[in-house]
This record gives C-alpha cells, sequence and structure tokens, in this order.
DNA sequence: ACCTGAACACCGTTCAAGT
DNA sequence: ACCTGAACACCGTTCAAGT
C-alpha cells in the first residue's frame, strides 16, 4: 500500500445541485454567499447559514475564504466586477463620464442588499472602484491633466456615494417620500460633471 | 405594616460615580453609551458592555432603552443636538448655508466613532437631522420657493453624506491619501450652494 | 417602579482529528 | 488538500422572580 494515497481527493465530491456534483472552491463560496445577501439581506450573511447553505460544515467556509470580513470584501468585489460590465455610452467625453456614473449608481441601487452590506461594512468605496478606474480613463481621454483629473473624480464620487445612501435608507421624512431620487441624482451629477468637465465645441 | 411600602424606592441608589451616588435613568443610560461609543468605538456599545460599564445587570439597560436599535437611535439623536449647537455665521444667505453645512460636517468628522456608528446602523439621516431643519429657515430666508428649497435642501444633504462616508473610511487608495478632504468637501459644498441659492447684490 | 439570575437562540473563530 | 465535531467566548433578548 506503500506510495498510495489513503484515500481519493480527486472523486471526493462535496455538496450537489440539481443532482449534479460540484465541487467547492472559493469562487463558489463567495458566489453563494452573494446568493444569499440578495435574496435575504445582509443580516443573512451567518458563516453558520451560509455552511448550511453549501451543505458543509462551518470551519469548511472559514478554509475556503479565511474570515467573514474577507469574504464580505470577496462578495463586494464580485459585485463591483458585475456593476462595471454595462458599456460606457455616449459621444462626449460630459456624456460618457455621466453614462459610467449613472450605470454604477442603478446597479447599485438594483441590488440593493449587496450595497447595505458594503455600507454596513464600510466597503462601499470597493464598490465603486471600478467606477473610479473608469472614470480616470474617460477623464484623461477628456483632457484633463493629472490635478483636474484627480479632482473631477473625487467629486463624482462624494456624489454617486451621498446618493447611493441617501437612497437606501428608509424614507419616513417627507422631505423625501415623493422625491425622485434618481433624477436628483442625475441632476446633481450632471452640475458636478459640467463644473469639472470642459465641455466639447457646439455642446 | 399595612400602607408602607414593603420597600423603599427613594432611597434606593444604583450606581456611583466619583463616590457621588447617582439614579439610573434613560439619559443617564444614553449618556453613558455615547461616551463608550467615543472611547472605545462602534464596535463596543454592547448591552452587556454598556450594564457592565454602569454596574448593573444587562435586563436593567433594556428596561431603560427598549432594545439596542432604540439605543442606538438615542444616541444619534443625542449627538445630533450636540453638532447642531454651534451657532450658524455668515451675512447672505449663502455664506450662513455654508456655514451651517460645514459645522455639522466638521462636527460629524471630529466625532468618528458616533458617525461610523451611524453609517453601520443605517442612522446616518438621524444625525442630519437638526442639518436639515437649519437649512430650511436659512433657505427660506434666502428668499427660495418650495420647489426649489427642497431641491437645494436635498443636494446639499447628498453632498455631506458622500463627503462623510469618505472621509471615514480608511483610505488606502492612492487617489485619496494626499487628498484635503476638508477642503475637497467646502469646494464640492460650495458648488452645490452656489448653484441653488441665488447670489445677493454686489456679492 | 426598577432591578436581577438564568436561560434561549444565536454569533465568529479555532483546533485537534479525520480522510 | 480538504473537511468535520466540539468547544470557546461572545452576542441580543426574555422572563419569572425579587425588592
Amino acid at each position: 500500500l506503500l506510495g498510495q494515497p489513503v484515500y481519493d481527493t480527486v472523486t471526493d465530491i462535496v455538496g450537489e445541485r440539481n443532482g449534479q456534483a460540484v465541487k467547492l472552491d472559493r469562487g463558489a463560496v463567495v458566489a453563494s454567499a452573494l446568493d444569499l445577501v440578495l435574496r435575504e439581506g445582509p443580516a443573512a450573511l451567518t458563516m453558520r447559514r451560509l455552511a448550511t447553505e453549501l451543505d458543509v460544515a462551518t470551519p469548511t467556509i472559514y478554509w475556503h475564504v479565511g474570515s467573514r470580513e474577507e469574504l464580505v470584501t470577496a462578495v463586494i468585489e464580485a459585485q463591483a466586477e458585475r456593476l462595471a460590465e454595462r458599456p460606457v455610452v455616449g459621444t462626449t467625453p460630459r456624456a460618457r463620464v455621466l453614462s459610467a456614473a449613472r450605470h454604477i449608481y442603478a446597479g447599485a441601487v438594483a441590488h440593493r442588499p449587496i450595497t447595505s452590506l458594503a455600507h454596513q461594512t464600510g466597503t462601499s468605496s470597493l464598490l465603486l472602484g471600478r467606477l473610479e478606474e473608469v472614470l480616470v480613463s474617460e477623464l484623461e481621454a477628456a483632457g484633463l491633466a493629472d490635478e483636474a483629473r484627480a479632482g473631477a473624480q473625487r467629486a463624482i464620487l462624494v456624489t454617486i456615494t451621498g446618493a447611493l445612501v441617501l437612497t437606501l435608507r428608509e424614507r419616513t421624512d417627507p422631505l423625501w417620500v415623493g422625491c425622485d431620487l434618481d433624477a436628483l441624482t442625475t441632476d446633481t451629477l450632471r452640475a458636478v460633471v459640467d463644473h469639472h468637465v470642459p465641455s466639447e465645441e457646439g455642446e
């Protein structure tokens, strides 16, 4: 028996989905966590709950993701990837920057529970990480120098972040009940973008 | 013994501070919670921890404040009162609105742990509640009609909220490390205020 | 009215042990 | 390499019972 493994690693199957066997890895854990949060809210993201979801013991989750904090980080980063998938449209720099920002905002609002999780854990900037990247290239393409570009970038991120927080909270205040937050965000965003990004000829 | 109370309520003393006896009430619990968060951060605000702090059993906290959620609400509201204490200065409407907003921002940054607690629990709008009130009167005094006033108010709150979130998070990103967030906030705020509040003659 | 001890149903995390 | 049972040190909350 020497040299032979005592147990077979390769054919060892962990859990199944629709009867189809799947091997558990970090990606699967993160994907399942994202799914869980979307379905049942940020509070449902518990190491034990997630383990049950994956038909596995709790320490297994730790083996794959290290800790709850790392898991949350991975979930938010995965969501950030998704948010940046929609293409940037528009012909002028202003329009393209506005388009990128609006897409991220819309995506974040469409997946409230994930965005709430990001806010609660202080990782909302991770969620906007890809937007930062897009903004950099678009603002550079618009001809902004480093200093001006950084200023524009920061102002846009402040606006998006504030809009998200105010959009996601429960609204009982009379000031906000009848308010179209989507329009407010677009308007405020447009004002900020117009202020920082020069207009093209005939725009 | 009939008619006589079995125990003396009035002289029953709960806890002491510097050897001076104090009676525990809701206000004292909230004050102690605020103090605890400022000293040891939002994570330290635990019902059991707070009880130990007050030399009392845990259920006593519940008797006074109902639940952790209510306690947090009360803490944030207490902080909101404090933040609004500094007087609004300036002679023009623009200056006064800017002054009010900047005071709230500065106060929130100066007491980071409380502001973080507000963000984590989704009660950051409670923290800015008094600012909303000040803005209403200042914007009305500036001669803005209801619709325009609400618009200006919302835009300012979006800016402050976004600035706070970005100021309070840990900054490792090269875009933000060398950045004067106080200046950024003031500038962005000024742009928003100027956009919504008409200038006076000769301003 | 105000406070307590004890319990319930959860957490995140670790670790020796199994295959 | 990957997974588990069992434990540790916490949570928020409730409730019968005490004064």
